[in-house]
RNA sequence: GCAGCCAUAGCUCAAUUGGAUAGAGCAUCUGACUACGGAUCAGAAGGUUUGAGGUUCGACUCCUCAUGGCUGCACCA
């Protein structure tokens, strides 16, 4: 049990013996470390509830307060505030007793859940660009957290095959394709089809009608028309994989809204005849009566002209995953845009009796330069792949520049991790609900607050490992026993990132909770920051055992943490950098 | 018009049930370069958290109003 843990049930026994609610004992690393290095504000908590002096509430806690085997006397301070400032031995047991838990002191949750995680998303025939990096990242980052955390994890990428995009893709094919061009890079090639049609229906309303049918063709199952849509589907799908691969994500399932077309027609009579849908205005809608927000907003499930709409596949979605997978939660993730529509949409499952946690991870909108979101018309978009390549390049470059005598492969792989790893993190590590301003500088830096700083924590520390190696000191951290050789924690900057060490076990449940990585980003981040400190401040192959074997232990922990929490990231470690 | 989200340092962003002196990165300035790997570290400077009220022992956080911005609002996805 970890020392947080340890404090909070110490904690709890003390407010119940004090005759207080022992909910409210929450222990948090301290905010400001001069007071200590755990702190409650259990004391002001239930003296508002108490409605009684925050400071004799905390007295009072104290005198019930069985720590002394960990801390020092606690003191109240402030307001109310108690603050708890560990023993070094307790520290360095703690610490010590990672050494042996290959969690790294992550527990597993307590019952685990079957979560289907639908993200990415991106639509057959259009290119992957930025605005589909934060749906494809924060669905994988949370895949791989929630997975680690012990919860059963179906990942579905619901892609857009079947839109009215082809009815101009479809013409185009007949009419202007060019074989070539489409060998090399097909989906390039379809969006030029798109675009030039789209052009040449301006100037001609017959065209228009005839794009329309072929739509219809298509919908109707003709047989022409239905293989040059797989042929499309198929080859968009060979360049979105080429990037999965490249980003290192799989899918579990890649059912597309083409796989619900046949469920559609019937959900909707179903739907009708159970009274939970009804006409209006020629179309079929499902109105919430009850639910004052949605009162004016029904969802409308098939148009007047008989076609269906996103929410219509969004349920027959629904009831695939509830009959196949019986989930216990099912997240989107997608932009907040779509807000409303998820509200119409989980507010329309509930009436068909769906109880399942049914949840929008919504994500703010990428900016152009000109704080307006990326618009996908315009064609100023950044197209994702395109970024990712420029990322390796530019990491390709500083590499080749650093290391100039590895091997060109080397250099290579090293500059796919980190160029990748940058464009993950500079993503990951902003509040999921915020708005971001897009710009290549930040996407592309390597200094400062990003993933090559955190990788050149890892690489720094691997290379220590590495001349110990070589001079015979040490051949890894598994090789220095933690029974004869204890992590003694005496400088302050040892103290410092020991206690970061140690909060890795709470920091996953808390990015869990709430679905945000950035937590996670955050606590990397400081979790480097203090060993680039203590790396400074305390000397480590030069030192002298004892010392030496607590230090290189210190320092494997903290690569083992790092690559632990930037790979649940979705980012890789490189061992040279 | 109605609804939702947002407003924090010059810029881009953080801030753990409402907690102590609001933190980082970039940019700027000053130091550490015979280095356990400088993609680093030490330090300086930078703030009335958009504005006005309210609740509270305590508010960036909760409530009300105002201002500004973004998004959505019946037959696109």
């Amino acid at each position: 049990m970890s020392l947080l843990y340890t404090l909070t049930d110490r904690l709890a026994a003390a407010l119940g013996a004090a005759g207080i609610d022992e909910s409210l004992g929450l222990v948090t690393p301290s905010a400001d470390t001069r007071f200590g290095d755990f702190q409650t504000n259990a004391a002001m908590v239930a003296a508002k509830a108490l409605k009684k002096n925050p400071r004799e509430v905390a007295a009072s806690i104290l005198a019930h307060l069985q720590v002394e085997d960990l801390c020092e006397s606690p003191t109240v301070a402030g307001a109310g505030f108690i603050n708890f400032k560990v023993h070094e031995s307790a520290l360095s047991e703690a610490v010590n007793a990672l050494r042996n838990d290959r969690s790294l002191g992550v527990e597993m949750v307590k019952k685990p859940k079957t979560i289907i995680i639908d993200f990415s998303s991106p639509n057959v025939a259009k290119p992957m660009h930025v605005g589909h990096i934060r749906s494809t990242i924060l669905g994988d980052s949370l895949t791989r957290i929630a997975r680690h955390l012990g919860h059963q994890v179906i990942t579905d990428n619901h892609i857009g095959d079947w839109g009215t995009q082809f009815g101009k893709v479809i013409y185009g094919w007949k009419h202007l394709l060019h074989r070539e061009s489409l060998e090399q890079a097909p989906i390039a090639e379809l969006v030029r089809l798109y675009r030039e049609v789209n052009a040449l229906e301006e100037n001609d309303p017959a065209l228009k009608e005839i794009v329309r049918h072929e739509l219809v063709k298509l919908q109707q199952g003709d047989a022409e028309n239905l293989e040059i849509w797989k042929q499309a589907v198929v080859l968009s799908w060979k360049e979105f994989e080429r990037l999965y691969g490249l980003l290192g994500i799989i899918f579990d399932e890649r059912l597309g809204e083409s796989f619900y077309n046949d469920a559609l027609g019937p959900l909707v009579d179903r739907l009708l005849a159970e009274g939970i849908a009804e006409l209006s205005k020629g179309a079929v809608c499902i109105f919430f009566p009850e639910l004052p927000a949605l009162e004016e907003k029904p969802c409308l499930i098939r148009k007047s002209d008989g076609g269906f709409l996103y929410a219509t596949t969004d349920l027959a979605t629904i009831e695939y995953r509830e009959s196949r997978w019986k989930p216990d939660a099912i997240w989107y993730v997608t932009g907040s845009p779509q807000q409303l529509h998820f509200e119409q949409v989980f507010a329309a499952a509930r009436m068909m009796g769906v109880t399942t946690d049914l949840r929008h991870i919504a994500f703010g909108s990428i900016l152009g330069e000109d704080r307006k979101m990326m618009k996908t018309r315009s064609g100023e978009n950044v197209e994702l792949g395109g970024l990712l390549n420029e990322a390796i390049e530019r990491a390709l470059a500083v590499v080749a520049e650093k290391n100039p005598d590895l091997p060109r492969t080397d250099q290579e792989e090293i500059a796919h991790l980190i160029g990748l790893g940058a464009v993950k993190y500079a993503d990951l590590m902003q509040h999921r609900l915020t708005d971001y301003v897009f710009s290549w500088d930040k996407m592309l830096s390597f200094q400062g607050n990003t993933a090559p700083y955190l990788q050149n924590a890892y690489v720094r520390i691997r290379s220590i490992f590495r001349k110990a190696k070589s001079e015979g000191i040490a051949e890894g951290i598994s090789s220095i026993p933690s029974e004869s050789s204890p992590i003694v924690i005496s400088d302050p900057s040892e103290r410092t990132l020991a206690l970061q060490i140690l909060k890795f076990g709470e920091v996953l449940h808390a990015v869990l909770e709430d679905q945000r990585p950035n937590l996670l980003c955050l606590y990397l981040y400081e979790l480097a920051d203090s060993f680039h400190r203590f790396y400074e401040a305390c000397p480590i192959l030069k030192s002298e055992d004892p010392v030496r074997s607590s230090r290189m232990a210190l320092a494997g922990l903290t690569a083992d943490v790092l690559k632990t929490g930037l790979s649940l990231l979705g980012i890789g470690v490189p061992e040279r950098m």
